[in-house]
Parts: C-alpha cells; sequence; structure tokens
DNA sequence: CCAAAAGTGTTTTAGCTACACCCATGA
DNA sequence: TCATGGGTGTAGCTAAAACACTTTTGG
C-alpha cells in the first residue's frame, strides 16, 4: 500500500487488485509483504480525491509492475465492518519505528473495491511499495496466509475469471505475442483447474475465430512442430 | 438519500440500488425526487460508521420499500471524478431553506457502489425520504431523466440482471407465491425486451426442476385454465 | 522404425428451435 | 361449435464430447 500523507486520499476507500500471471504451466498472483513483518496481502492502494477510481487502480499498476493500460476487471466491493485489524497496523508502525499519529487513517476501517488484472508474466517486473520490502508471485495453490479478507478475494477474482472466461479474451493478457495452442490451453486449465480435451479445445479455439495461425516453431523435440498463434487486431 | 449529521456516516462512500419490479407485465424502477425540485435520483443512501456496506443497503431498501430481506445483488462501483453535481445541491440547499455548512458532504465526490434489487411489486408501499418529496415506480421505458450517471447504474443493472438470467432464480422475487407461466415468462420478456417462443419456454422452465405445478386457475375467459406454479424451497 | 506430441476426421449425443397438434373453456 | 389461450409431441438442426486416425519430428 501507498502512505497517503494528510488529505491526499479518500478516506475509508481502498482497493485491491488480484493480479494474475502465467508461467510455468501454472497460474500465479503477485502479492506483497509488509516491511519487516510476517504479513502478506494483495498489492492494493487509495485513491487521490482529485482522480477517478480505475486511474488510480492503473496508476498503483504501473507502480508495482511497470506496465501500463493493464487488462483490468473490477468484480466486487468489500464493505464488511470487520475489515479493519488495528492490531497488526499498530504492530506495523512500532516495528518500523512510525508515529501512529501521523499514520492515523491506517487505523480506519475500509471499504475495498476489488479488480482482477491479468499481465504477461515476463514483462512485469515487481516493485514493493512504501510500505512493504517485498513483491514477488505465488502459486495460486501455494499462497502464503494473506491479511484480513484477502484470501477470499483472491477466491472471488478466481470465481469471476471462471466465469468470464467464455466471452473474454483472457489468453490475450496472459501469454505473451505468439503462443503455441498447449499454452493457450495450459491457461484455460490452470484457470478452470481441470485438464480439458486437447483436441476438442484446438477446434472450439479456432472456431471462435480470433486466433492468427502463424509459421511452425520447431523445438527440436522428437515430435511434430507446433503452430504458433496470435490474437487478431 | 438520508440526511447525514456529522460523523455518522462513511463520508465520500454511498449506495445506489435499482429497484426493480414487475407489473401490468413490464418491468418498473422505483426513482424518488428531490423535494421541491425536477431532479429525479435512484433512492441511495449512506454507510454507518459501524454497519457493514450490505446492512446499510438493507436498511435502506427497508426504509423505502418496508421489506425486509430483499433479493439484492452488486454490480458494479462506479467511481469517476465527475460523479458530484455542486450546482444541484446549492440549489436544493437554497430552495429548501437549508444551511450550506451543515450540509457540506453533499457537496462531496462520491464513489458509489451499485446494487440491484428485485421486489413483489404488490408488497412494496414506497415511502421518500428525508432529501425527497416524492417516491414512485417508473416504467423501464419510460424513466424521467436522473441526475449524475444514475442512467447508465440503471443501463447496468439491466445489463447485469440480464446476463444473470440464465443461471440465478429472477423469477422467484418479482413475483408473487403463486403465479401462472404466462406471467414468467412476461417477466423474462420484459427484462430481455424481446418475446420468447411460449412452447420452448415452457419446456425449457418445467426443465430446470425448480418449478412446483399446482391447482389450474380458473380466470373465467373463454379458454383452457393455466396451472399455476411456485417455486421450490 | 519407434515414441511422442500435433493436428484432423468422424460418430454420437444433448439441447434448442420450429411447428404441428390436442385440450379446456365460455360465448 | 367456434375462438382463444394453455399444454404436449416431434422432426431437424447445431454445438459439444468422445475417440480413432494421420502427420511430423529426433533418436
Amino acid at each position: 500500500m501507498k502512505i497517503p500523507p494528510g488529505k491526499k486520499y479518500l478516506r475509508h476507500i481502498s482497493y485491491d487488485p488480484v493480479i494474475f500471471g502465467f508461467a510455468g504451466s501454472r497460474l500465479k498472483v503477485l502479492i506483497t509483504r509488509f516491511r519487516n513483518m510476517d504479513v502478506y496481502a494483495l498489492p492494493g492502494g487509495f485513491i487521490h480525491q482529485d482522480e477517478d477510481l480505475e486511474t488510480a487502480v492503473q496508476r498503483g499498476l504501473k507502480e508495482r509492475t511497470g506496465l501500463d493500460k493493464i487488462y483490468l476487471e473490477q468484480f466486487h466491493t468489500f464493505g464488511d465492518m470487520k475489515r479493519s485489524d488495528p492490531g497488526i497496523m499498530g504492530q506495523f508502525l512500532e516495528v518500523n519505528g512510525l508515529d501512529p499519529l501521523e499514520y492515523e487513517f491506517l487505523f480506519d476501517r475500509f471499504v475495498t473495491v476489488a479488480y482482477y488484472a491479468l499481465v504477461n508474466y515476463e514483462k512485469v517486473d515487481p516493485q514493493p511499495d512504501s510500505l512493504s520490502d517485498y513483491i514477488g508471485w505465488y502459486d495460486l495453490e501455494g499462497l502464503p496466509g494473506l491479511m484480513l479478507d484477502h484470501v477470499l478475494i483472491v477466491k472471488e477474482a478466481l470465481r469471476t475469471l471462471r466465469a468470464n472466461l467464455d466471452h473474454k479474451l483472457v489468453g490475450a493478457s496472459l501469454l505473451p505475442e505468439r503462443f503455441t495452442m498447449k499454452e493457450l490451453q495450459e491457461v484455460y486449465e490452470s484457470i478452470l483447474g481441470e485438464s480439458l480435451s486437447r483436441t476438442n479445445f484446438q477446434r472450439k479455439m479456432l472456431s471462435l475465430g480470433f486466433l492468427e495461425r502463424h509459421e511452425k516453431k520447431y523445438t527440436g523435440k522428437a515430435h511434430k512442430a507446433p503452430y504458433l498463434y496470435t490474437f487478431r487486431n
């Protein structure tokens, strides 16, 4: 999270992005760790008084990943009263020698607007923010314990991503420019958490008409070389 | 909207429900009018410091409709900077002889969490809130001009409702306890804005298995009496 | 020539659409 | 008995699933 000095940010409102990447046939999530603590969280942030909500989120993503114009989907706003943890925040200020008066807002209750983002893993250069000393990728199935309701937020993000898989172009944001059909299938499988029929998957994808086929990719392996594909437009 | 005295409410956060009802074969929306003005809006409200977001919305719905445990679905949070209209608010305070200092918060920028609600039209007893002198049902296709981005909010609500029509039990909330297949079809048609095949609609609904068939309804009309249905559980 | 992975063809099935047909009712 | 609206049966089409088959590559 970013430190809001004074009245620069809207009180009581935050955003939390679940940033998905794809590498080694697995779906990954970008997680930050609080400075000098064993507390993990989504790389959330706050909204400037004079900035659109969506702009704030894109700004935060740019700061943490180095990327512009990231694929972003808002999926839910979490507003339960108990989404605040004064204990952890007090400990955080103490451990890091910060003035509780100056950082009073950290004890507030926050209504958070949750997004999921899809990024090209290779292009991301993860940068911790001012409250963190580490940020990094975690396997979706190997997440550390997360603060507050962030586990629930990740779960809901995944649920929404799965539901949108049919009618949104998910692969385009998670894969490099050129990719094989096998890689595309692995993206779908890692999101759905189940294996799909290879032959029918290929037919389905091709029938949708948004894939462009290019030259073959010679892997040097003892089998037929796969075609490479890009997304149209 | 409800007047938040002092620090009772969270600043900069509101909710706006699109309350759908069904009557006379048409989908209706509940709209309020600002006291002594020609300004119409969704019946939104604010969140207590010590209350869950969802609880606040249900409380607002109870105040305006008299109903408890209303079917509610959150669909989007609108956070553009320009969603505030100091001009209209200043006029509102002037027309109603209110102190601009006391009602300063009305000039704030609000991030609003939007919901749609489905209610049984016959059971609703619409009550205007403290900022309004009128609340009433409007045909979806005959809405008055709405303040700020409320037209967009209604549009998005309808879009989400349509998308959810397949996998949520929409009819159960919009219809009375017992209803005919024709009424159920009219609900679907008014939401989708298109007519459906009578025979196939009936088969589809019955095949889903959540309808229970009861005795016939003798209408006194010159044709076969239709069955009545309820939703299971 | 063999194993491994990629790519294509074919059969079966399920669900939807269109439409024909029959039933119940009051005038 | 006719008009009107309610209810069911069925043929045809299309998309998806299952699976057999062919192709390409390096060892």
